[in-house]
RNA sequence: GCACCCGUAGCUCAGCUGGAUAGAGUACCUGACUACGAAUCAGGGGGUCGCAUGUUCGAAUCAUGCCGGGUGCACCA
C-alpha cells in the first residue's frame, strides 16, 4: 500500500462517520499534513465542515471539538493508525503505527510494477514546447520553455501517462525569411555559398550562432542601421518577396530557406540534447501548407457554421469568427478575422487547423520521416511532404496526433490569441470541449539590469529606468543557451576537479556537465511559471542553497553511505524490515526507535519523501513542475539535517541501525527519483 | 480604454481546493570539519503579506474598489 491509497483509505471511513453519526454525505474530504511531525502524520479539517452542515432541531450549532471527538474513535480502527488526537479548535491529527508502515514504505518497488499498476490504458497526453524560430541561437528564455515543457513531460509519465512530445517549427515564417534576407542582400550568398560557411565555420562559432548575429544586421538593415528607427517600407519588400517564395515552394529562396531553418534546428536540438530534452516529433509549418490543413479546416469551420463571411461594415469580405468578450459587467460579441479580404488565412486560422490535428479532429494527416536517431536509439521525427512509402520504409514509426488533451507551452504574451485558438476548436468540436487545449503559459525570462551591463549592452535612458529589461532575438538581446551551459560546465568542472584528484579527466567532464545540466534546470524550475524571471548571473551561476546541485549533493552523500557499508549491515536492515511484521519484539524495538524527538525527525524524513507520487499526481494536474522542484529541495534538505545527525555507519544499536539504513534508502530512493522527473542526474561523486 | 499576470523579510521567491505560531534561499552576524565529504549543518536579527472595505468560526489565499509595475489587445506574422 502506498501512502496515497492510506490516505484514501481513511478518507472513506471519515465519509462514513459522517453519514453514521450526523447523517451528513461528504463528497470530498479535504486532508493536510500538520505543520509540525509532533503533531501526527496527517490530519483532516472535517470537524469545521460538519460543524457547518450539522443542523440541530433547536438551531444550536454542534462546537467543532465536539464533532471531532466523535469522528475520532471511528478514525482509529485501522492497523496502520496507532492514535489519533484533536488538537487546536478541532483538527483531528492521525499518528501513523510507524514501525508497521516501515515495512510497506521500505521495499523498492519495481518500476515495472508502477507500470501495470493501472490496468485502463490512459489517453495519450501532447506536449508541444520549445518551438524556436529556426534562425537563430536558443536563449535562456528558449530554454525556460524546452526546462517546463520537458520536465512537466516527465511529471506526466511520472504520472503514468502515454506522452508525445512535439516541437513546432515554423520554417516559413518572418523571422527565417530575414535571415534569408541577410544571406541573400547583406552578404550576397547562394545556397552553395552558405553551405561552403557552414563548414568552414569554427566549433564555438556554429551556424546558429552566426545566424544571431546576421538577424540583429538584418534587423539594423531594415532601420536604415538606426536601432530605434521605424523599417524602411522599401526594405520590407525583401522580406515580403521572400515569404510569398517560401509559401509556394520548389524554388532556389525555398532551398536555401530549407537549408537554413533545417540547420538551425539541428543546432537547437544539439542544444537542447545538452539538457537531455528530446522530442518525438518535429511539425512543420511548411508541412502544415503544402499538405493544406487549412483548407479542411476551412471547410470544417463553414460546415459548422462558427465563421461567418462579413458582407459589410469594417470587416467587409473577411470570414470572421465570433466570440463573446467580456468588458467591465458587460457582455458584448467580438470578432476575429480568420480568412482576410483578400482570401489569404491569418496566423489563428493556421493555428486552429493545426489544434485540430493535434486533438485528431482534422482528418488529415501529415507524413514523416525520420530526423534524428538519439543515442539511446530514440527517433525524432520530422514531417515531411513526400509520401510516407518512398522513405525508408523499413523504419516503423509511432502514430503521431490525436492526443486527448494537448498542452501548449508559450509564453504568456500569446495567452490571448491561444484563447481565440482554443475557443475556435471547441466551437468546432464541442465533445472536446475548450478543456482539451491547454495553454501551458509562463513569464519571460528578461535580465536584469545587472546582467545587462556583464553582457556589454548599451541600454537605452528608457530602458535604464525599467526593473528589469525584456530579451529580444530581433536586437541579439539575450544570454545565449550554449554560453551559458559552457559557463556553468567550467565552473563545475574547476570545483570537481579541487575535489576529486582521484577522478580521470573524462570523469571529471561528465560530472560537471551532470551539475551545470542541475544547476541550470533547476534554477528554471524553481520560480512558479507566472513569475517573471529578472535574469542575474550570480543566482544562475550558484550551487549553494536552493540549487540543483545542493539536491544532488544530498543523493550523492546519501549513495556514498551505501557504497561503504558493508554487506552484513544492508543485509540485516533488509532482514529487519521483513521481520518486523511478525516478530513482537523487534516491533517493539523499531517503534521505541522511531518515537521520542530523534526518531521522530528519521520518521518525519521517511514520511517527507514517501509523499513523492502525491507531489508528481498535483503537478500533473497544476502542470507546475515548481512544485516538484521546491519538494526535491525540501527534501533534500531534510536529508542532509538527517544525515548531520546520525552516523550511519558506525551505529552500535542494530536496530537503530537497521531502521536509519532503512530511511536513508528510502531517502536517496525518492530523491534520485524526484531529481530524475526534473531532468537532474545524480553524479557518482561530486 | 479593455483583458490577463504580478505586488509577502534588505534582495530573489514559496505559500496547494480559505485553516494551527506567515516560510525558504540569499546577504549580514555567531558557532560546527580527526567524521558516511563543509557544494553541508545549527543559531541570530530582519514582516502594517501594496491600501481599503466586505464574506465567516477563521483571509496572504475568496469578492469589490483603489494604488503601483509588467504584458497583450491589427486583415502584422
Amino acid at each position: 500500500m502506498t501512502l496515497i491509497e492510506l490516505q484514501n483509505k481513511l478518507k472513506r471511513r471519515v465519509q462514513a462517520a459522517a453519514l453514521e453519526l450526523f447523517g451528513v454525505e461528504l463528497e470530498q474530504v479535504a486532508a493536510e499534513t500538520p505543520p509540525k511531525p509532533e503533531l501526527g502524520d496527517l490530519a483532516f479539517p472535517v470537524a469545521f465542515e460538519l460543524a457547518k452542515r450539522i443542523k440541530l432541531g433547536t438551531g444550536v450549532k454542534l462546537a467543532p471539538r465536539t464533532i471531532a471527538e466523535q469522528v475520532k474513535t471511528k478514525l482509529e480502527a485501522d492497523a496502520e493508525v496507532s492514535r489519533v488526537e484533536v488538537a487546536g479548535a478541532g483538527y483531528l491529527n492521525v499518528f501513523f503505527d510507524r514501525a508497521q508502515l516501515l515495512t510497506l514504505f521500505a521495499p523498492a518497488t519495481p518500476q515495472a510494477d508502477l507500470a501495470t499498476q493501472d490496468p485502463t490504458v490512459r489517453p495519450k497526453q501532447m506536449v508541444e514546447h520549445t518551438s524556436i524560430n529556426p534562425n537563430k541561437a536558443a536563449h535562456i528564455g528558449h530554454v525556460r520553455n524546452a526546462v517546463i515543457g520537458d520536465s512537466f513531460v516527465r511529471i506526466l509519465k511520472a504520472a503514468g501517462n502515454p506522452v508525445e512530445v512535439q516541437n513546432y517549427i515554423d520554417n516559413t515564417g518572418v523571422q527565417v525569411a530575414d535571415v534569408v534576407v541577410g544571406f541573400t542582400h547583406l552578404e550576397k550568398m547562394t545556397l552553395p555559398d552558405v553551405k561552403a560557411l557552414d563548414l568552414a565555420l569554427p566549433e564555438d562559432k556554429s551556424f546558429d550562432y552566426y545566424c544571431w548575429d546576421l538577424y540583429t544586421r538584418v534587423g539594423l538593415f531594415y532601420r536604415d542601421d538606426n536601432p530605434d528607427g521605424q523599417p524602411n517600407a522599401e526594405k520590407l519588400k525583401l522580406r515580403t518577396e521572400i515569404l510569398h517564395a517560401l509559401e509556394e515552394g520548389n524554388n532556389p529562396i525555398a532551398e536555401l530557406a530549407d537549408y537554413i531553418a533545417t540547420r538551425n534546428v539541428e543546432c537547437i536540438l544539439d542544444t537542447m540534447e545538452r539538457l537531455d530534452i528530446r522530442y518525438d516529433l518535429l511539425a512543420r509549418e511548411s508541412e502544415i501548407l503544402h499538405l493544406h490543413f487549412w483548407d479542411r479546416a476551412f471547410e470544417l469551420m463553414k460546415q459548422a457554421g462558427v465563421i461567418r463571411l462579413e458582407t459589410e461594415g469594417k470587416n467587409k469580405d473577411c470570414w470572421v469568427m465570433p466570440f463573446e468578450s467580456h468588458t467591465g459587467t458587460e457582455e458584448h460579441e467580438a470578432d476575429k478575422i480568420i480568412v482576410r479580404s483578400n482570401g489569404t488565412v491569418t496566423y489563428t486560422g493556421k493555428d486552429i487547423a493545426y489544434q485540430l490535428w493535434k486533438l485528431g479532429q482534422l482528418g488529415l494527416d501529415f507524413n514523416y520521416r525520420p530526423f534524428r536517431a538519439y543515442e539511446d536509439g530514440h527517433v525524432a521525427w520530422v514531417t515531411s511532404a513526400e509520401p510516407n512509402s518512398e522513405i525508408l520504409p523499413e523504419v516503423p514509426r509511432p502514430a503521431f496526433g490525436g492526443g486527448a488533451t494537448v498542452y501548449n507551452v508559450i509564453d504568456s504574451r500569446q495567452s490571448y490569441p491561444q484563447e481565440i485558438v482554443r475557443r475556435g476548436v471547441a466551437a468546432l468540436v464541442p465533445d472536446l470541449g475548450e478543456g482539451a487545449s491547454v495553454h501551458l503559459s509562463y513569464e519571460m525570462v528578461a535580465l536584469s539590469p545587472a546582467a545587462c551591463e556583464e553582457l556589454g549592452i548599451q541600454l537605452s535612458v528608457e530602458d535604464r529606468t525599467k526593473p528589469y529589461i525584456e530579451m529580444s532575438g530581433r536586437k541579439g538581446l539575450g544570454v545565449k543557451a550554449d554560453d551559458l551551459i559552457d559557463r556553468l560546465e567550467a565552473d563545475a568542472l574547476r570545483e570537481v576537479r579541487t575535489r576529486h584528484a582521484e577522478l580521470t579527466e573524462v570523469e571529471l567532464v561528465a560530472t560537471a556537465h551532470e551539475i551545470a545540466v542541475g544547476a541550470l534546470r533547476y534554477f528554471l524550475l524553481k520560480f512558479t511559471r507566472n513569475s517573471v524571471i529578472a535574469f542575474d548571473f550570480k543566482e544562475a551561476l550558484s550551487f549553494e542553497g536552493e540549487t540543483g546541485p545542493y539536491c544532488q549533493y544530498a543523493a550523492v552523500r546519501a549513495n556514498s553511505i551505501f557504497r561503504k557499508l558493508d554487506d552484513d549491515s544492508r543485509t540485516a536492515a533488509l532482514d529487519m524490515v521483513r521481520r518486523l511484521k511478525d516478530d513482537q519484539e523487534l516491533r517493539k524495538g523499531a517503534t521505541a526507535a522511531l518515537d521520542g524527538e530523534s526518531g521522530t525527525e528519521v520518521w518525519s524524513l521517511i514520511m517527507l519523501a514517501q509523499r513523492l507520487d502525491e507531489v508528481i499526481a498535483q503537478c500533473a494536474n497544476s502542470a507546475e513542475p515548481a512544485n516538484l522542484a521546491k519538494y526535491t529541495f525540501n527534501l533534500a534538505k531534510a536529508f542532509n539535517l538527517f544525515y548531520h545527525r546520525h552516523r550511519i555507519i558506525a551505529e552500535a544499536d542494530a536496530t537503530k541501525k537497521a531502521i536509519l539504513i532503512a530511511a536513508a534508502d528510502i531517502a536517496r530512493r525518492q530523491l534520485t527519483s524526484a531529481l530524475g522527473t526534473l531532468g537532474i542526474k545524480v553524479p557518482e561523486r561530486m
